[in-house]
DNA sequence: CATGAATGAGAGTTCATTCAT
DNA sequence: GATGAATGAACTCTCATTCAT
């Protein structure tokens, strides 16, 4: 009989209505604001049924913490295929720019907020985390070992690197940009990414 | 009648007193345990004396947000003075990252906290902060002129170096550097620093 | 048909095993943790279906209480066959003391928990209850005309005795006797009931 | 000036509206009808109200179960100035009755109730209940010593004594004693202590 | 017969804020 | 000018119970 998996299904849907409604609260009112309760009108159900769900507050926040990773890790793995280390490295910072700044609340939750769920501290969030970071010093080494970047301590170039981007993008999210015309934005961002990859790279003859 | 000056100067005095208080809970204890009442104890008022100095809870965090603005401007002042713009510039982000690590909470609230505040977030905030932003992008354009940066767009080399310290700051602060030993973090943020200054800049014969 | 009474039957086992599983509870982990949700979890059912049983929680609590008074009952009466009614006497206590201690909450249930239970305040609570009664008076008065104890208000003396013994171990199970030592207690019960019966029985010659 | 005194005294004042309005939901609907909420009804404040007079729940149970001990030591000390000690015993026990009967909810709380604070039970809730326990060995043993009781251990003798009072009058407060009438209820307590009392006590020629 | 889904009511607690004095 | 006293509104979470299926 279908009916268990109809009812997999409807429990499914509805955590993830849970969640839609709670990233839309966090992207509107932040973080402070995300209340079981609000999200229960949101969604236009009673407090206690989003208990059916999920065990507690925690437990949406992990889940969509774990959402946000997944995504972030999908959208890495479709730079992959590009042979050329150092283009890759450009078209991977230029994949975590999008989901960064498409889904900004998920990145807000990732990377920017003060880590607000216990479980998220204590589960070693790199466990999901560290994958996405691998991946980057992966492609990092890669362009040393192509001649594209000096050898250097890769730990630290990683860093540097990811620091760069997580750097542009948490000021937008975070709104830190007035200076800038809003339009004109994801140009400058545009600009300093190549800015910076074409002052590391080394210019080969 | 000096009377009035005197109760101004009284006031002030006041209002310095809340500041103090509030900027000692928010650097001891996180922002989220800056509440009016803990000021008050701080400085042994009772809550209802905080509302004759400041209108609400928003108004005192904006107030502490300028201050911060203030402190961070002061400390590029005393880089100035250093003839060679290169070294400035690396004395620079020097400042920058010691203000950000040794009052974490300041630097949150000023470049990373989602405005808490509305006033914030309506006063056109960058009066205060683009002070500061001008000064670094000065620096930058001197670089350029004395030829130790090759000459592009000052606003895009701003903001990407702006961009780099934040990202590496704010990544520490909002703790998502836990794969790497916390005694080793200094170390890896000033080896990055120099990392992308040497390769930044011009190699001169 | 029979099928009226196989499903006579089948309800009366259903209501067995709620009230098995209740009771499990009750001794496991006492009276607060006795919820409908856990019930229906132990005998995995869902807490509606327990519904289907019994009218309400007012309604399980009742039968629980019924159930005990059996059990007590049922205890009392394995002492009947002794012969000496003060021997008998002693035993009839021990018996009581013993139910009492073993099945706490029970014990709690019946005679010192403030009706949990409308239902158990409204019903006389006593048709079910003044059997018990009954028969320790019955006790009582036999050793009066064997000559063992002095002829006195037969109802005065059982509730004396009954109070004694109650006494103790409600001090016992709501624990008020922490200035005993926990493993010497059995011993000290021992030792009052002894003192006791030795001073009230009349001594032979 | 007395504002200082005043201020103290309202306190106070107001302690005790709210202790009396904790021990009337006691006494009326049971302690678990005993909520915050609901006290603060009761004095027609809101609840917040109630946490500037006592630190949490826990705070009003134990400060409850404090004025109980003293009040029933009070009463026992009125007792001490009789010189004979059977007849003090006597009496002592008789006050203590009284205080259990006219004062129902402070017993209740003391020593029936499922101690409902973490406060009673950390606080070695005994240094404030041993107190009354002692003085009621000392009566014992002097009895003992003046020829009155046969000399037994003066710790089992004191334990079956306390009980035998504690379990009469903690029959009649969880109203387990339906089978008497509510009218002739004390005098069967009268006689049920009397004879205990006849019996315990050494027939001197 | 059985239940998944849902909920109203209520628990303790905290906070920014107000206002009469 | 300062404050003690008070509160409304919110928070997370749990429970007994109902009802359409």
């Amino acid at each position: 009989m279908g009916t268990i998996e109809r009812r997999e299904r409807d429990k499914r849907k509805m955590q993830e209505l849970v969640l839609k409604a709670a990233m839309k609260l966090f992207l509107k009112e932040g973080f402070e604001k995300v209340t079981i309760r609000r999200i229960a009108e949101e969604i236009e159900y009673s407090p206690a049924t989003i208990y059916l769900y999920f065990k507690d507050k925690d437990d949406i926040l992990y889940a969509l913490h774990e959402k946000g990773f997944e995504e972030l890790y999908s959208r890495q793995q479709k730079v992959l295929p590009i042979k050329d280390p150092l283009i890759r490295l450009k078209k991977h910072a230029q994949a975590y720019i999008s989901f960064a700044l498409e889904m900004r609340e998920y990145y807000d939750l990732m990377f920017i907020m003060r880590a607000p769920s216990k479980k998220i501290k204590e589960s070693d969030e790199w466990s999901v985390g560290k994958r996405s970071y691998e991946l980057l010093k992966e492609n990092i080494v890669q362009c040393m070992d192509a001649g594209y970047l000096v050898k250097e301590d890769p730990e630290v170039v990683t860093f540097s690197f990811w620091a760069h981007v997580h750097g542009m993008v948490s000021l937008i999210i975070r709104e830190r940009c007035v200076m800038f015309p809003e339009e004109q934005l994801e140009n400058i961002v545009e600009g300093a990414l190549d800015y910076s990859l074409r002052h590391i790279a080394i210019k080969k003859k």
